[in-house]
DNA sequence: CGCCCATGCATTGCGTGCACCGTGTTTGAT
DNA sequence: ATCAAACACGGTGCACGCAATGCATGGGCG
């Protein structure tokens, strides 16, 4: 127990973990289209390391369902799910997310409603500087409030499914990624934050609510019900 | 494509598969107490099997929370969360599931509702045969007909979210396996069954909470504070 | 004399190279 | 043209060497 906190300052820890966030960028990116074999070997001699490292990396890449593993046969990018996917998704984030930011507002986490005015904050100068202004840093921004909110429900089962859920989140953003409509989101969680922060957790839920029901109508274009078999699969 | 459906009777894929099942019984079943370092080449000597598979299905476990990663120190049984994790365990299903409940009355889709009643029906058998009844079948059943629930609200990121949950719902059991209340559940299931089956979207969503609530209830042994979330989720 | 910090050692996780075997394809014979 | 056997690709598992961590011991300073 002597061990104390760890420095944190150099990156002591894993090549498996810098393996698995080359692939993850690259799939993101686009790098890599749905369906291509992931050949083991030939990622361990290109980023000049064995085939151990490569295999964890892959397996932590299908725990994300980022890529299908077939036992002795290798592994491929996931398919990248049709809009009627991400509109699931966003049916999941209309049940949680509210009911998340009612729960902040009850509960009152000093820490947490911190981290959600540092995220909002964030935005803000995401927004100020427009020249630099690239849409992952806004995209990890919002995602940074979004989690504090989880963070400020104090309920440890959702903020890790959320946390799952965002890796799937990231890749929606493919699709809206030209729009932008920043100052949209930006409002809205200022409205949200001014809302928890006030204690008004019916408040709270409805603009996150309303928040979220805005995102999905960006995205999918129109209030369409949900999951109509629509799938562009776009890209390739 | 030829390969149709893979046989399933022989051990047809992977070494790290069954390691990673014997260590997940092994926590569950409390033979590894939380904070117990797992040695990977002791594990590796007592299963005959070589360092590699062992590390990659301790790699899984701990993408599922079992244990804890400590990169170049080893492994450890997680900490067992206390009852205040499983309450809120429980106010996130009292979210999800009554939503995804009501979802299934809308949708009907027959294979999930089929799922449905095999499971319910799964569980009456398991009542039958009071003899040879463990805990652990009951508790399979349990499980299989809240996931057929999900895969009839044809969400797919809600299915995964709660398959991620079902591991340390498991772990919940533990605090209640002395208890029962099997045939309070089965009646509560066949409820919520029947009101799916009559498309009654709103009884399904009440009776799926009313269920939950119980279950926490029964888990905490008393009502909790929150939990209030006033708002049946008028959904859309 | 006692506490603290630095250095050496044992333990053990981490990475590499090689050999085995399952899979999927191609080729050759009927 | 169809089926089967052999080949090649590549994922899987294993033994070994390397390196980092944590502990123990000894020396130095207050």
């Amino acid at each position: 127990m002597v061990t104390g906190l760890r420095p944190k300052t150099v990156e002591r820890v894993a090549l498996p973990d810098q393996v698995h966030e080359i692939l993850r960028e690259r799939i993101f990116d686009r790098m890599l289209a749905p369906g291509d074999r992931l050949n083991i070997e030939a990622l361990a001699r290109e980023l000049k390391v064995s085939a151990t490292p490569v295999r964890e990396a892959l397996s932590r890449l299908s725990a994300e369902g980022l890529v299908k593993f077939e036992p002795y046969v290798g592994v491929s990018v996931a398919p990248i799910p049709g809009l009627a996917y991400y509109g699931q998704l966003y049916d999941l984030r209309l049940v949680l997310e509210p009911w998340a930011a009612s729960e902040a507002a009850k509960r009152q986490d000093a820490a947490a409603i911190k981290d959600m005015e540092t995220a909002a904050q964030a935005m803000e100068d995401t927004e100020l500087s427009k020249r630099y202004r690239r849409f992952r840093d806004f995209a990890d921004a919002d995602e940074a409030f979004h989690r504090a909110i989880f963070g400020g429900s104090g309920n440890e089962p959702a903020m890790r499914a959320f946390l799952d859920l965002k890796t799937h989140l990231h890749l929606s953003r493919l699709y809206i990624q030209r729009e932008h409509f920043t100052d949209e989101a930006r409002n809205f969680h200022q409205s949200i934050l001014a809302a928890i922060k006030a204690g008004d957790s019916a408040l709270a839920h409805a603009q996150m609510h309303a928040h979220l029901a805005q995102s999905k109508f960006r995205l999918l274009g129109q209030t369409a019900t949900n999951t109509s078999t629509s799938e562009p699969q776009a890209a390739r």
